[in-house]
DNA sequence: AACCTGACGAAGA
DNA sequence: TTCTTCGCCAGGT
């Protein structure tokens, strides 16, 4: 297993409970940002070998861009979401921004990225990170 | 080795 | 604003 892959399985673990992030910015935690389609791509091929909450992660546009396989569908993640408190509409569209997990500080520390990283992330997914 | 394909995303038309 | 295009990277063929 690639240490992408193994970021990628640790930070979906990180998700809390009725919060998401987007392929995007699992791909920019793990160090590759512009690795988002890869990011889709391990949640595919880990299906059902690793416990891993795989529906806390969608498009970065807010929609559930999952492709129906037997295991899971748009359908099946949609109905984990609700679950979770997220309003997730019958087209399989939500806000987002409105349940963006948003990484704490000391976790971001952890990652080791380069600085060029943090800054990236800072802008872009608005990190609490302001305290710095 | 070359080429194709994604559970993506940002920029351009 | 909605639709296309193109870059991205790993794994399969």
């Amino acid at each position: 297993m690639s240490i992408f892959k193994q970021k990628v399985i640790d930070l979906v673990l990180q998700i809390p409970h009725g919060k998401v992030a987007s392929y995007g910015q699992i791909a920019l935690y793990a160090g590759l940002p512009r690795a988002a389609r890869e990011v889709g791509w391990i949640l595919n091929s880990t299906e059902g070998k690793v416990d891993l909450p795989w529906w806390r992660v969608t498009n970065n546009t807010g929609y559930l861009s999952i492709r129906g396989t037997v295991i899971s569908d748009k359908e099946l993640q949609r109905k984990l979401l609700v679950a979770e408190g997220i309003k997730v509409m019958e087209d399989f569209t939500f806000d987002i921004e409105k349940y963006r997990w948003r990484m704490p500080e000391e976790e971001v520390r952890k990652l080791q990225l380069p600085h060029e990283y943090i800054e990236k992330i800072v802008e872009k997914y608005k990190t609490q990170m302001s305290l710095i």
